[in-house]
DNA sequence: AGCACGCCGACT
DNA sequence: GTCGGCGTGCTC
């Protein structure tokens, strides 16, 4: 096995196979599968990752690896291998499939340089660029305006080399150290020999004495009230002894969390929770949905199930939507297992998340709790994978690799013989759709905890409100429930849903909404062309000067933004003290913590945020909470808009009265009468499954089709409408007759950057050929997608379809 | 992705 | 004749 099989750091077809290298002798038997290496390829040397060791290849001269870089694979041969499937299944380069698993650290940054070789005389330009160094950056010389071909001379002389320098990015934090180099008798003899001056020295002595062990430099420093001086003297006497030692970057190092015990559960859970413990006795791989109400104690049967699991002395993953990675989800965890929980999410520094990486890969946790990314935890013995809000759209992955965490999590929880636990009170279309087949194991949760019941939702007709001649944002009826709620000094959560920005056409006076009338999708305006499109089959139609139903003048596009709602609030009620929280408001570290703060001492009577406020947030004083447009989610032009709508609203009517005191919602919406929004108001999930069943049957979506997004676009229109063209051509030409390939349509955002966005979907049931047609597409435009402008981004089961 | 190689037109 | 433009193909 001297031979070792690399995927090389280059993202392109050509490059998209293992290279074989010669292990030179130092590092024999020693390069595993999963490490990085440094391999010399071209006249580069770039970063790859070993994938195999054969001692056969069809070459007969090898290049060496250059350098290893891990003594410890960063990829188990499990994720070795779920890198190749996830390449396969998303269409993507391998390299960027084993990237996806690693934190950012490992990756490796290039550099080039320019050296001259020793004795050797340049040419007075040359001369001055180095100005008496021996080694300059590239893109000094570039700077220069010195020409390449003066410089290649040089190097073809011999006179210059080009040096091409590959580092891995990580640091590993170290605090220097001090341990007793003696033994203590040794130690006990040498405090004879100190002068009756010499306290602190006495002290330190005394001290490893009885306490052998290392302690941090700093730390010893500021305890016995001495200086590094005093220490030193010690070491030079040869008592003591300094080393340094790698320390984490915890980021919860300045937080106790209060240990919290295993709640009794309650008649419901046990009988939700028996079937998971089952499974795991019987360490079988299966799949299953908790369908439980919010408020309804999913988190604990959570953690019932990953306390069993580290007791069987294996290892748990539990994924959380990013927005939901709250500082109370984090302490409930770390509050239950302690030290043995890894925290992943986005908000950590680039050495943070190295950190709680390593502690995983050095098998130092049991737990990790993580956004999507954390499904890639590098656990040896997986017991369990949760996933929980499993509806959430952040699990899918937006750019390339295009995954989704839970198939990731079905492809592991397969490899690894373990239960894959999908948590939600509104489950995906999806999901529950083979929950109901008996694909997956149904486990339900129908009542709340400490008896509470889901807060009563009244719906207010924006519409009667401008009829009643009422054009704020807000209705009387929610004015008057927040001036209650501030009378009585309880809270309010003000929810305004900031993605409805996409702009809808829409009466004001009857509330209709303009459709597509072939895709049963909201049709966008578009102010240029004075139009309204159908993002899904290009289908136009102008812009309308009277709504088609009531024959109203009032008909508008609409889109409003967060900080107007602030702003009229501050008028209408200027003795409310009001949190806002957005992506602007908490773009700052820490920052979301502190707003949650501020309004959970009481510090604010409004919370006035986004979709991140809709989850995981449990305040006991909240007895009010409303729902500012439910309707701008609802047009939005996907065919998922409902099924999104349905959810949002019921998440966020779990935030209020989740404790003593009952809670109220108001939602106001300019359509009362839409299925989700009714359907929502009586947190209906069944019903509401099955109506949005039935629609998805008749316009032929998921989960009775399947659906692939192809996006092209390029800085020419005509190049963009000529490609998708000929894909939509191709495709319709390959695929049987029971798929449908809509197309060419410009996409949602027609322009991004002065690019122009084309679009083709293809609906279908079953193309086991598909990915391999698309393969042969992306092979055919190599070339284009290479060097000009083009791009082409192909996304299975799309969420985002902008 | 980079980079070399190679073929063509424009020029000191 | 040679400098520099970019199309083509390779990297273990």
């Amino acid at each position: 096995m001297n031979i070792a099989r690399v995927i090389v750091d280059v993202p392109s077809f050509q490059t998209n196979r293992p290279f074989d290298y010669r292990i030179p002798d130092r590092y024999e038997g020693v390069i595993q599968p999963g490490m990085r290496v440094i391999v010399p390829f071209g006249p580069r040397k770039i970063l790859g990752y070993v994938v195999g060791l054969t001692d056969e290849t069809d070459l007969n001269r090898l290049k060496p690896v250059e350098e290893l870089l891990d003594l410890q694979p960063v990829l188990t041969t499990e994720l070795l291998g779920l890198g190749d499937w996830m390449a396969e299944q998303t269409l993507s380069f391998r390299i960027s499939a084993l990237q996806v698993m690693l934190p950012q650290v490992l990756k490796a940054k290039y550099k080039k340089e320019v050296w001259r070789n020793e004795g050797e005389d340049l040419p007075e330009q040359f001369e001055r660029l180095f100005a008496g160094r021996d080694g300059i950056d590239f893109t000094e010389f570039e700077r220069s305006g010195i020409s390449y071909h003066q410089l290649q001379k040089l190097v073809q002389d011999g006179s210059i080399e080009i040096e091409y320098i590959v580092k891995s990015k990580e640091s590993k934090k170290t605090t220097p150290m001090i341990q007793p180099a003696k033994s203590p008798i040794e130690l006990e003899e040498a405090l004879v020999d100190l002068t009756k001056s010499a306290h602190k020295q006495r002290d330190l002595i005394e001290h490893f004495i009885s306490e052998p062990e290392p302690v941090p430099k700093k730390l010893l420093v500021e305890s016995f009230q001495t200086t590094a001086s005093t220490i030193k003297t010690l070491m030079d006497k040869g008592l003591l002894e300094q080393f340094n030692q790698e320390i984490y970057r915890d980021p919860y190092k300045n937080r106790s969390f209060e240990r919290t015990e295993a709640f009794e559960l309650t008649e419901e859970q046990e009988e939700a929770i028996a079937p998971i413990l089952d499974v795991l006795e019987k360490k079988q791989h299966e799949v299953m949905l908790l369908h439980g109400v919010t408020g309804s104690g999913k988190t604990e049967v959570y953690l019932q199930s990953i306390q069993q699991v580290i007791d069987q002395g294996m290892e748990a993953i539990m994924l959380v939507p990013e927005i939901a990675l709250t500082p109370m989800m984090v302490e409930r965890f770390k509050g239950r297992f302690g030290s043995r929980v890894a925290v992943l999410h986005s908000a950590l520094s680039a050495g943070e998340k190295y950190d709680e990486w390593r502690r995983i890969q050095r098998g130092e946790v049991q737990v990790v709790v993580g956004a999507r990314s954390a499904i890639f935890a590098p656990f040896t013995k997986l017991g369990i994978i949760i996933i929980d809000e499993e509806h959430e759209t952040s699990y899918k992955q937006e750019e390339n690799p295009r995954y989704h965490a839970r198939d990731v999590a079905v492809y592991r929880g397969e490899q690894h013989h373990c239960p894959v636990i999908l948590g939600s009170a509104t489950p995906s279309l999806e999901t529950f759709a083979r929950a109901k087949k008996g694909n997956y194991r149904m486990l339900s949760l129908t009542k709340r905890m400490n008896e509470a019941s889901m807060p009563e939702v009244e719906l207010i007709d924006m519409r009667e409100e401008l009829h009643a001649g009422n054009r704020s944002m807000f209705s009387r009826v929610l004015k008057e429930k927040i001036e209650d709620r501030l009378a009585k000094k309880e809270q309010v959560v003000l929810f305004l849903n900031r993605r409805g920005y996409s702009t809808f056409v829409m009466c004001r006076d009857c509330g209709f909404v303009i459709e597509c009338p072939h895709c049963d999708i909201t049709m966008t305006y578009h102010r240029k062309q004075e139009s309204l499109k159908c993002h899904y089959c290009s289908h136009e139609v102008s812009m309308p000067s009277e709504c088609p139903e009531c024959e109203s003048d009032s008909i508008r596009y609409f889109g409003t933004g967060t900080q107007k709602v602030e702003e009229v609030l501050q008028q209408l009620l200027p003795e409310a003290r009001v949190v806002r929280m957005d992506v602007d408001t908490t773009r700052r570290k820490g920052a979301h913590e502190k707003l949650l703060g501020e309004f959970g001492r009481g510090e604010a009577d409004i919370l006035l945020g986004t979709q991140m406020i809709a989850k995981g947030l449990d305040f006991q004083n909240v007895t009010l909470v409303g729902v500012m447009t439910a309707d701008s989610l609802l047009n939005i032009p996907d065919f998922r808009s409902a099924e999104k709508t349905f959810q949002l609203l019921t998440q966020v009517s779990g935030r209020a009265g989740r404790h003593t005191k009952p809670g109220e919602v108001i939602v106001q919406t300019y359509t009362p009468e839409h299925y989700s929004i009714e359907l929502a108001s009586t947190y209906d999930y069944h019903q509401f499954f099955n109506q949005e069943m039935q629609l998805r049957k008749a316009f032929r979506y998921p989960p009775y089709y399947f659906i692939t997004l192809v996006t092209v676009s390029h800085p020419n229109q005509l190049k963009v409408q000529e490609v998708t063209q000929k894909i939509v051509a191709f495709m319709r030409s390959k695929l049987s007759e029971e798929s449908v390939t809509l197309g060419p349509t410009p996409s949602a955002l027609t322009r991004i950057k002065n690019r122009y966005r084309y679009q083709c979907m293809i609906k279908y049931k079953h193309e086991p050929e598909q990915r391999k047609l698309l393969k042969r597409i992306l092979q055919y435009y190599e070339d284009e997608l290479k060097q000009d402008q083009l791009q082409i981004s192909i996304d299975f089961q799309p969420y985002q379809l902008m």
